[in-house]
DNA sequence: ACCTGAACACCGTTCAAGT
DNA sequence: ACCTGAACACCGTTCAAGT
């Protein structure tokens, strides 16, 4: 009964996309701290030296994993363009907070290949569509983008050391994060006289 | 010859100072994948385990190294809020250039004992000697430190990366860094119609 | 093609025992 | 008081050898 030319009890063989699965599922389950190549191995019941036919090495992994995070978020321009790059920042946060380290993730991934995360591109595309010089736009983008990387590891940071019993739980913290969002959208994007000053 | 009660060859004691000194040496010269705590013993020719009773455990020590990586860094206020938090700013950015991984070090410590970095808090206390509420200096002075610390984070992984033969080396760019600054500080303390945007 | 077994060169931390 | 020696429970990665 059997497909095609397997034998014995050798289960199907594993996959780049089993691999990613569970690294997610590692990582949003116990945090960045225990996802190591050993547990992955462990998880999908394969030696170690298993994974490397797979994915070339760790860094590659956590590489498409920010991918995979960021996948869900969709950055959409619409006529108000503040309107927009908040939502987008809104949006990219709450990407991050599903997943534990997601920020360190992702931060590492801009530096290796900053080209596969799709929303953060959209992100600097969007701010050139409006009256930023295409400098302005990157620069602004990039802006914007440190400071959610930023503020996300943070908490997660915070969070992971609570969980530890390292630290007092920290409260989820939208409207700091949101301050922050629209001082730099003030900044970036100086609307009518007298209200660009975020309001507390 | 001998001044009090030592005996034989035995060294002087090890001090946590020499540790400190030492772990400093280490991040400088080698960067934060090579600072561990059994490197540390090496170059200070003692056992592992010598180090546990001069620091609780590695977090601390580098929790008290980012404080001295930051010590040199003077806040102080003059007339022109924007001017003097500019300078900081700019002030916190060479610290920490001037050492490999300081970025994540001092984004650990800001998580684990946010009181022990002075320059940070006094950055705020300058914003909250402006026209700014307490809420809006809080604030204002988390969301410029996110960004100084995301910023610097990116170009030191990078740094560190490229040195690894992973990436082509990247520029120091400070003048992309003291446009997120501006931006952040337009947003936060708006000055006189049309000024406000930075320029490219 | 895909995986095991085994090794290499590491980690952070603890703790009895020594001086 | 301060440190050694030795252990515990881990890491990422490589690679010959097996199927």
């Amino acid at each position: 009964m059997m497909e095609s030319g397997e034998e014995g009890e050798a289960a199907v063989a594993l996959t780049r996309e089993q691999i990613v699965d569970a690294a997610l599922s590692i990582l949003t389950s116990y945090g960045l701290a225990d996802l190591s190549m050993r547990r992955l191995a462990k998880e999908l019941e394969v030696q170690p030296g298993a994974l490397y036919w797979h994915v070339k090495n760790k860094q590659e992994l956590l590489t498409v994993l920010a991918e995979r995070i960021l996948a869900p978020v969709t950055v959409a321009g619409g006529p108000d363009l503040r309107a927009g790059a908040r939502q987008a920042a809104q949006d990219i946060r709450a990407a991050l907070l599903a997943v534990p380290g997601a920020a360190d993730v992702v931060a590492l991934a801009q530096v290796l290949r900053p080209e596969l995360l799709l929303p953060l591109r959209d992100l600097e595309a969007m701010l050139a569509a409006g009256p930023l010089t295409g400098q302005q736009a990157r620069w602004g983008a990039r802006t914007l983008i440190h400071y959610i990387l930023g503020t996300v590891a943070e908490e997660q940071t915070h969070a992971e050391l609570a969980q530890a019993g390292l630290l007092p739980a920290g409260k989820d913290d939208g409207e700091a994060f949101l301050f922050g969002v629209d001082t730099v959208l003030a900044g970036l994007l100086p609307g009518p006289v007298g209200g660009s000053r975020p309001a507390s």
